[in-house]
RNA sequence: GGCGCGGUAGUUCAGUUGGUUAGAACGCCGGCCUGUCACGCCGGAGGUCGUGGGUUCAAGUCCCAUCCGCGUCGCCA
């Protein structure tokens, strides 16, 4: 069947070459442009999803026709193609343009100031954009992330079930979940007081579909939680390729994402190199100890040491009875202003100073905070294996902070220092043995470090041990998982607790009981006291590979329709009030309203 | 919610120490142009300088408040 055929076209905008000349064709389009050179010549540029094709005016009354359009009206054009006389190589159709007969307007366009020249529209600003989306994604170079977002869904959806998963859609209105983010909640009409909740993950719909018999389950899964946005995270929704597999473990899991994700990303990405199986793994106290961050960027080749033996007490104040970390940079080359501008960032970036010093091509320690460091200079060399022009970045403060900025370090430096970073490429790892539990905000007060749903290393044994008092709780670690690519984290995962006296253990040690668990997770409770299946998964962000994907450094770019940071959709005017009817069938009573 | 940056023509921006009629580019309108392709040339229209208050002889510019946008942190089992 020929695609580009259909009622209105005979060929599509970005087909037409040389072969095809002398064929009467039917194009239909957008009209990007019409410049008028005489009154018996103009060109007009069609452009349709495929691209664009020149339509050349040769008469007056063609030229007046083209001339009284608004720019972006859909039009159809009948008339011969030809060889061009001036070519242009920059066009896929530049060998030919299309002599029209006739021209009939399909939709005008009625505004003769478009919000935004559509081709520059990237340039606009955003809350227009967004507003108009509709013709923001008019312009190519808008639409191709979109058209990206596509074919990777696609990839990612037949490479699941070439590996034997099958896509099984979960409920969107469900029960509000005790746990996490905040829910987005839908009011029940026929059950007045009473909400569903929109899921912030199928998390308990995929573990209830191992403990009914399926085995690999996977769904590119609308998300929703009501957190604010970030940078790599739009408000209100997204999607995740959420998956599960049951009678498996953790290698189980690793071994088909590193299967799945390698190829799409080096045969999509902006980058042809991707890591390959197996990825890094690297747990959770490593990754903060050398890394300073449970998402590093193995793209840079820069590392933390510890150097709190060596200088907290050299007399530098802020050193004084704290942690202290250190980044060696070998081979830096950057001005004094340079390195203020990279420690001001890191301060904004981490809420934490950063301090630094060189040893200079003398071998001398300047700058920064070296006047301190003469009297031990042979010993700083030595043990921070120093050479000449090295920089080193310092952070100090309670083990955490101190990790925390010297991450932060870490990350600034590889973007300063190209010969610390190889950026052509995308590297994966793996990020394991997490804690099953941290200190909350009440001091002593243990919570769930991530996810309660995770199976702790070492099961119940583990647990009443630590219920006993024998070992540490925080010590327990939980069969969690997560994959970091380029610094950022794609996923979190894990074996699942799939043994309800295993749950009420893990409950008990942050002070809840069976009841608890049986009131937080009813349905999940129930199905595994009927037995079930160990099983493990995982959910990478779709939105976030995307995002690598393209380059992109707004997830908004590879969203179609995306709302804006505080939540709205600009074009839809979303969220908005409702009637009173509407309300009073609902049995809600607004108590508060955002000014008009 | 905290912090940072921004808001001037349809759009993107410039606007000096507070001082004449607030400029440029693109777009738009009119005219010219027979091979353009970011067409070119000539002319023109277009501004509550986000909003409110204050200081001053004088405010786009300084001060206060407020709204909006983006970034960042908090938050995101």
């Amino acid at each position: 069947m020929d695609q580009c055929k259909t009622a209105y076209r005979s060929h599509n905008c970005g087909e037409l070459r040389q072969e095809q000349a002398g064929q009467t064709v039917t194009l239909s389009g957008f009209l990007e442009n019409f410049r008028e050179v005489g009154a018996n010549l103009g060109f007009a540029v069609l452009r349709d999803f495929y691209g664009v094709t020149q339509v050349v005016c040769e008469t007056e009354d063609m030229v007046k026709a083209f001339k009284a359009l608004n720019k972006e009206s859909t039009v159809q054009v009948t008339g011969t193609v030809r060889e061009r006389d001036s070519k242009n190589p920059k066009l896929p159709t530049g060998d030919i343009e299309v002599v029209p007969s006739a021209l009939t307007v399909l939709g005008k366009c009625r505004h003769n100031e478009l919000p935004f020249q559509v081709n520059r529209s990237r340039q606009a600003d955003e809350a227009l954009r967004l507003k108009h989306r509709y013709l923001d994604l008019r312009n190519p170079d808008v639409k191709k992330n979109i058209i990206l977002r596509s074919q990777v869904v696609a990839a990612l959806r037949s490479s699941m079930i070439d590996h034997g998963f099958m896509e099984i859609t979960t409920p969107i209105l469900t029960a509000s979940s005790p746990e996490g983010a905040r829910d987005y909640l839908v009011p029940s009409r026929k059950h007045p007081g009473k909400f569903y909740a929109l899921p912030q993950a199928p998390q308990q719909f995929k573990q209830l579909l191992m403990a009914s018999g399926f085995d690999k389950y996977f769904q590119i899964a609308p998300c929703f939680r009501d957190e604010d946005a970030r940078g790599d995270r739009s408000p209100g929704e997204f999607y995740q390729l959420d998956m599960e597999m049951a009678f498996a473990s953790q290698e189980d899991v690793f071994a088909v994402l590193e299967n799945v994700l390698p190829p799409i990303f080096a045969k999509y990405g902006a980058y042809d190199t991707a890591s390959s199986a197996p990825f890094l793994r690297i747990p959770y106290r490593e990754a903060m100890e050398k890394y300073g961050t449970d998402k590093p960027d193995l793209r840079i080749d820069l590392s933390v040491t510890d150097a709190t033996a060596l200088l907290a007490d050299c007399g530098f104040e802020p050193f004084s009875g704290n942690t202290v970390k250190a980044v060696v940079v070998s081979e830096f080359e950057g001005t004094r202003k340079q390195i203020d501008k990279l420690c001001a960032d890191v301060e904004v970036q981490a809420g934490n100073k950063a301090y630094w010093f060189r040893l200079d091509e003398n071998g001398e320690l300047v700058g920064g905070i070296s006047k301190f460091l003469q009297d031990r200079k042979d010993e700083v060399v030595k043990s921070l294996g120093l050479t000449k022009n090295c920089f080193v970045g310092l952070s100090s403060g309670a083990k955490g902070a101190a990790q925390k900025t010297a991450g932060v370090l870490v990350k600034m430096l590889g973007a300063f220092c190209p010969n610390h970073m190889k950026k052509e490429q995308y590297a994966f790892c793996w990020i394991v043995d997490f804690p099953m539990y941290e200190i909350g905000e009440e001091p002593g007060q243990l919570e769930f470090c991530h996810n309660p749903f995770s199976m702790p290393a070492g099961g119940a044994e583990a647990l009443r041990k630590a219920a006993a008092g024998e070992i540490d709780p925080l010590s327990i670690t939980a069969d969690q998982y997560d994959l970091v690519c380029n610094g950022i984290e794609l996923s979190s995962g894990a074996v699942r607790n799939h043994d309800p006296e295993i749950m009420v253990e893990a409950f008990r040690l942050v002070g809840l009981g069976e009841e608890d668990v049986k009131a937080k997770f009813p349905a999940m409770y129930n199905a595994f006291t009927y037995g079930a299946p160990p099983h493990a998964g995982i959910a990478p962000g779709v939105d976030r590979m995307v995002m690598l994907l393209a380059g992109e450094e707004s997830i908004r770019e590879i969203i179609p329709f995306p709302m804006n940071k505080n939540a709205q959709d600009l074009m839809m005017d979303a969220p908005s009030f409702v009637t009173d009817a509407q309300l009073a069938e609902l049995n809600i009573k607004v108590t508060a309203r955002e000014e008009e």
